[in-house]
DNA sequence: GCGATCCTCGACATAGTGTTGATTCAACCG
DNA sequence: CGGTTGAATCAACACTATGTCGAGGATCGC
């Protein structure tokens, strides 16, 4: 009777278990602390069995990051999409963008900040998708005479997008501040 | 006769070739990619020999940014106790910042962009005194009437040092770009 | 009950860091 | 000259972390 009771092969729980060990360590300490003992042990395996499941420990964060990559593109969709200069999409962005930062903190710094090269496709993936879009919005409102003229456009995003997450790594609550920022920058003369 | 000729001695010569070999490796290559052992072979010397003259390759790395902290801090002194929104000395500061990473860029990275622990000391008085002194000019300009309100002067300030850093880590030659950004974030209504 | 596949582990290999104790060598002191 | 001292050097060791291998144990499909 009743075989595979719930569909969840042992594999797969201890596949589970680790990806669950990696999140909760990785909200509270740096990657780079976080042993793949520790993940092993979380997991109640022994460390080789540990390679069973996984190459290596950055094979564990990207797939925690392909997790939270949608919720960062979401984050930002909806200023991404319209335009001119009004506060309330922009700051509702960086809103949600401060929240993913202050629960997956350490994940997104390895990624983003210390540009881990094992993560570069994640890195590439949100960082330039970003500033490209950013920067065609902002050539947008600048064809539409709602923005000033200025440093090149991409230039201009990347600079930005850099800034936010340098400044969401470090501060727990900026959002008044790069809101200020960013619109002073793209749209004061 | 002539005892001490130059009055340089043996170990005096081995520890300037260590820091000489490190000056070298560490404009090619990210710090964590250089070993003791690089460091050692460079200087002509064995890996423990290395940790007569320094504890770790920490300790060579602060020596070696000591070194810079005098050229960072000058770069920007003009900027810093001048007064409203000319560009001439904004630019003249960003322009020696840039050179100096592009002459020190992996040092300057380990030690403000990764946050490297051990070398905590020398970031706290880089990016703390920077930050200081900029949200210190920011007040004066605003209690002079030459920049308008907006977010506390010390996390603006932050946000720029911290944008700054980023950017210059990342492009080569960021400078219009940083003029303008830091212009319209201070000016800007 | 039997073979194939999934899973697990202990043992090994490698790379980097830091420590220890013995030894060499140069200078200086009597 | 001989002896003491302290600087400089090294080989050997210990530790931590990563990743690899092959030998088996568990489990499922039949």
């Amino acid at each position: 009777m009743g075989r595979r009771r719930e569909g969840l092969s042992k594999g797969d729980r201890r596949e589970l278990a680790i990806l669950a060990t990696a999140r909760r360590l990785f909200t509270e300490q740096p990657v780079s602390r976080v042993t793949i003992d520790d993940l092993a042990a979380g997991a109640g395996i022994s460390r080789s069995a540990f390679y069973f499941y996984f190459d290596s420990k950055a094979a564990v964060v990207t797939a925690l990051l392909e997790e939270i990559a949608d919720e960062m593109a979401a984050a930002t969709a909806d200023w991404l999409a319209g335009s001119g200069p009004s506060e309330a999409p922009l700051r509702g962005s960086l809103e949600t963008s401060a929240r993913l930062w202050r629960e997956h903190g350490p994940l997104l710094r390895q990624a983003l900040i210390e540009e881990d090269p094992a993560l570069l496709p994640f890195r590439s993936r949100i960082l330039d998708g970003f500033v490209a879009k950013a920067a065609a919005r902002i050539e947008r409102d600048r064809d539409a005479g709602l923005a000033p003229a200025g440093p090149p456009a991409e230039a201009l995003a990347d600079a930005l997008v850099r800034m936010k997450f340098a400044v969401l790594a470090s501060s727990p609550d900026p959002v008044d501040t790069l809101v200020t920022i960013m619109r002073r920058a793209i749209y004061g003369s």
